[in-house]
DNA sequence: TTATTTAGTTATCAAATGATAATCAAGAGG
DNA sequence: CCTCTTGATTATCATTTGATAACTAAATAA
């Protein structure tokens, strides 16, 4: 197979990817919180501590909007802020225990739904699944 | 490695495939569409011809914003709708021969940017990714 | 023929998102 | 001390997106 071929393939695989994605995810997160606010707590919640500029490289967004969104999140008393002491323009971003109990919440369904999605897979292929999820990563998705 | 490390595994997975899609696809698309219209094109480019029901039950929008989106496309000159002569109720959405130009151009850009991402695999990491992506759409990303 | 269902459209609305400019405050370097 | 840079905030705006209700037209079932 040539580089082309393996291009298509690549494009439909990740339409898949996106679409279980969706599956696995939809419902998961309370209503109270935005698609974009869900992303960044996922991140924060498995990258923490983060400082905003790290959420906004990580997530694509702009500092204003990311900023904006942290309000947000602060008023809904999901993650908490904590400036560096020594250097006073930085802040640290954390779940706060709320924030920690809905993202359990969040990854407890979602884990339930993926179990579904393998519970005919034997301990063979999961063990495939498990090597091919890191040649994927190491090889094509690496940051 | 039990299911449980693997859904971890695969949260991290699914965030990278995320991030590198972004990548791979920012600006590839001409600014005249939007991100919801490109992934419609997409759809319909790799698919042809669908119905609008297809469309809406794949990328998860709304029969009325679906329809929409698709008369956007149309004023833009980028699809054709054409009426089933069996049952008048539905449509076939192909791509005009814009629609194709402008998403051979968008694949191109994508294309390229995936060769870059690969230029150091070799024959052997090729075709470990190509199996690993059959392994992933097979068992864990099916639909 | 008369429902009923199916496929799609139109109109309208609220909310989420993305982009930009202007600003602030703290550190770094001269 | 003064300037420049960095990290973050605030304000504002246009656009996109998602949701809902009401509707048309065609097919199907009764």
């Amino acid at each position: 197979m040539d580089k082309h071929a393996l291009f298509y393939k690549l494009v439909s695989f990740t339409a898949s990817v996106h679409h279980v994605t969706h599956e696995l995810t939809k419902n998961a997160k309370p209503d109270s919180i935005s698609q974009v606010q869900y992303s960044m707590l996922e991140y924060i919640a498995v990258s923490q501590p983060v400082t905003p500029s790290e959420i906004n490289q990580c997530q694509n967004m702009s500092m204003p909007n990311t900023s904006r969104e942290l309000s947000k999140l602060k008023e809904k008393k999901l993650i908490e802020k904590i400036t560096d002491s020594q250097d006073r323009r930085k802040q640290y971003i954390r779940l706060s225990h709320e924030g920690e109990a809905v993202m359990k919440e969040a990854f407890e369904t979602i884990e339930s739904r993926f179990r579904e999605r393998v519970q005919h897979a034997s301990k063979e292929d999961l063990a495939e699944i498990e090597r091919a999820i890191d040649i994927l990563q190491s090889k094509l998705f690496y940051r």
